[in-house]
DNA sequence: GCATTGATTTCTACGATGAAGAAATGTAAT
DNA sequence: ATTACATTTCTTCATCGTAGAAATCAATGC
């Protein structure tokens, strides 16, 4: 009556809202500190009520996983197939840079819903249109997603920030003999500004394909 | 007076032993019902005696990401980079096969520690041996070690697994209007045998940094 | 208007978890 | 023996996810 058309239930709790919710309390909260019962309050109610929506906080997990993914808006389908894999793959790196705390979700979960499978196959569609089929087609969208979504959550989940030293020398002081030269690279890890090397890495798996495609 | 023979305190209880068994508790368990009491109980001692040792749960969790990386054997330095590269990301994959549920502690990390460092400083080397400078240099490495993570993971962590028809269900009735025909995919992903498509786009990542080469 | 039905929401309670802090126990050096 | 120190245990606490029963509410049929 006084809502749109028809509330769920007494409270009107609907699982869109209570997702949203979760998003941001999630990144306010961060994935250790987020519980339901701190959703719950939000709303101010019974936990077990979102709950209710959700079978469970994993079932919850998920939603909210597939509900960041729906935020990838559909490519230009008459756009070459490599402007179109490049869109999305800024998308996925601005989808981690938005929910830095949340995106981690995605590789939990890989497959996350309908959101995701409608992403899945606009990726299909622009290798399929690139020229690649059967077997090879499927082995690489399974290959473009996994290493985008590895690069991206690499992007906001600390491989820029080393570990603190005490971290370090906690771990230090168990087996390995020999240490490395290697941390003279870490401060330039952390100079990653503005995605250069994941456009870069983006650009070397496009040349890559197309190198594939005329060798076939 | 000797340190090696010499047990660290009244029960003995080593770091090294105590990550050992935590590896296979975290197999055995998974990472939800993975529990620092569970560990304790593995060695008849109270839960907080293994805390002791690492400062927190994280903190052994990141020192069991650092284990199964040390199991990482370093390559032969004076193989062809291309080689060298290949052979570190089939490791990769073999190490996310051997430990299915702790190798995502990897992607929570990123820098876990001391060997961590070991294995970058590898492919650091190879790509400084391809003809790679500076930032393009560091940028690759970064990029590569992110892929390849995430390739892994995702071979182990359930891209090939569809999520259950009733999750499916569950989500549906959320946002989404438009669904998807991709769903076809999702069979032909699980035909993923034998880490073909993990193959295929270590192959392309490599073709791609060898044409990034032969441009500049 | 009223009872019924089915979908939500709340309440209570349980078992498990990570950890802080004090106390106890063992080992080594003086 | 005494001291100093490292390791282990014990007690306790706040918090967590959720099972299960009960309560609440909207809508429907009569």
């Amino acid at each position: 009556m006084s809502r749109k058309t028809v509330r769920s239930g007494p409270k009107g709790l609907e699982p869109n809202e209570i997702v949203k919710t979760a998003l941001v309390l999630m990144e306010e909260e961060g994935p250790d500190a987020f519980s339901v019962r701190k959703l719950g309050a939000k709303f101010g109610c019974d936990p077990m009520a979102v709950l209710y929506h959700f079978k469970s906080k994993t079932g919850l997990e998920r939603a909210m996983a597939d509900t960041i993914n729906a935020e990838i808006t559909p490519v230009d389908p008459s756009a070459p197939w490599r402007a179109r894999l490049t869109d999305i793959a800024l998308q996925y790196r601005g989808l981690a840079h938005k929910y830095p705390l949340t995106f981690p979700l995605l590789l939990r979960f890989w497959i996350t819903g309908p959101a995701d499978h409608r992403n899945a196959e606009m990726v299909y569609q622009a290798l399929a249109d690139a020229g690649l089929k059967d077997r090879e087609l499927v082995d690489i969208c399974y290959g473009w997603y996994a290493s985008l979504l590895g690069l991206a959550a690499a992007e906001v989940g600390g491989l820029l920030k080393p570990a603190t030293p005490d971290i370090i020398a906690e771990i230090e002081r168990l087996p390995s003999p020999e240490f490395p030269v290697m941390t003279t690279l870490l401060p330039a890890f952390a100079d990653q500004k503005a995605g250069r090397a994941y456009d870069m890495m983006v650009e070397i798996v496009l040349n890559g394909i197309e190198q594939m495609l005329s060798k076939s």
